[in-house]
DNA sequence: ATCTATTCATAAAT
DNA sequence: TATTTATGAATAGAT
């Protein structure tokens, strides 16, 4: 710039770096605004100043349009072609957790990298891993018992139906007046079909796979 | 610029266009860092090409982050996204692709620029950050599905104990034969009695709670 | 805010 | 695509 080279880094004055701040976002959303005008692209731009307040640009309609062409765009690149909506959920399921374990295999690669630089990130890294095996010995007790439960509630949901249809034989054996079996079925699809089946449900405990022996499949933790 | 003024309109020839798309696109970004570094603020910039390629830069953190951000500064409606109980399964599965897309960003950034010592501690504590949300909102998620089934169960159950019931005042009125409520009682005792109630488990994510600002009341997580 | 002396960015050529 | 170079733009520091 001038009378001065600029050093790369934080500005120590504040009254500079306030200064400074004001010209340099001007500059920033000019240069964008040529961008777009030149080339033909839709640019958008936010800025928090350190204090927080917010500046933003959007070059073609608004904001919000341009973060939601933003989501979408972004979980276009890694994946196969766009013809994803034919996965059924189990496919998806592996899919993703594929990918948490690659994810998984990256985050330990860099912490053990940065370790021989600084004691602070093999520190992080400890802690981290207690984190995680403490939720998951947490969680999966939870879910054990959660199991368990939906186990217990469908089975006794069997044996209420068996009741039922014993008690509705022995009616019609005597002459039935009142078919409670309508009734029934009647308030299940008014109210209970929108519940997803327990059996959609992806694995959970996907992200902590290397840390436990103890397995859904083992506890008939089956979906 | 150079060897001629710029004229402040799309430039017509698409060999230009596309140069000084490059140049320019590389320009903004390194202004965009110049400024975050040196007055201490928060960037993200969203480029799209006229042919609808990408291009992005987030100076802190991830562009999620910062999303977030503009829209809890730009709205002030903290309530925002919080109203998105209903997703099924395959939005679930769109979110999770973004989430995953995200960290692969994240740590693609962290090994493309490891000469650069600077920032990379800060890019490695908001991708760690980040994880630990993503865990918790999916298993939130998952939670409340599960929930949801428990209680549809439940109130299943009681449906066809109030069916046995008029059943058996129906057969007591004609001569009961049949004690069936013993049978079940029995049976009950037996064998589910051990089961836990679901209202006794204590939360297992409460160590999370330092790290994301309210997701879970955004997820109806209740325990 | 406005003014310059400088450095920076970059259009066109290579 | 990368490099060079001439020139317009941006801007740090002063006013």
């Amino acid at each position: 710039m001038a009378r001065g080279k600029v050093q790369l880094r934080r500005i120590e004055n504040p009254v500079h770096r306030q200064v400074t701040f004001c010209k340099r976002r001007a500059g920033l959303l000019k240069k964008a605004r040529e961008l777009s005008v030149l080339c033909d692209a839709d640019i958008g731009i936010i800025i928090f100043s350190a204090h927080g307040k917010l500046y933003d640009l959007a070059t073609t309609g608004t904001m919000e349009e341009l973060i939601e062409r933003y989501k979408s765009a972004s979980c276009e690149q890694p994946n196969n072609g766009c013809g994803d909506h034919r996965m059924d959920p189990k496919q998806e399921a592996m899919v993703l957790k594929q990918e948490i374990n690659l994810l998984q295999k990256g985050l330990r690669y860099i912490y053990g990298n940065r370790a021989n630089e600084h004691m602070t990130v093999e520190e992080l890294n400890a802690l981290e891993r207690y984190l995680e095996i403490w939720m998951y010995t947490i969680r999966s007790a939870k879910m054990q018992i959660m199991i368990q439960e939906i186990q217990a509630l469908k089975s006794k949901e069997g044996m209420l139906k068996a009741a039922n249809e014993i008690l509705q034989e022995k009616i019609v054996e005597q002459n039935g007046l009142i078919d409670v079996g309508r009734m029934v079925a009647d308030q299940q699809n008014g109210h209970f079909s929108t519940v997803p089946l327990i059996e959609e449900i992806t694995n959970p405990l996907t992200i902590l796979s290397g840390y436990s022996t103890c397995r859904g499949s083992e506890m008939g933790y089956s979906f």
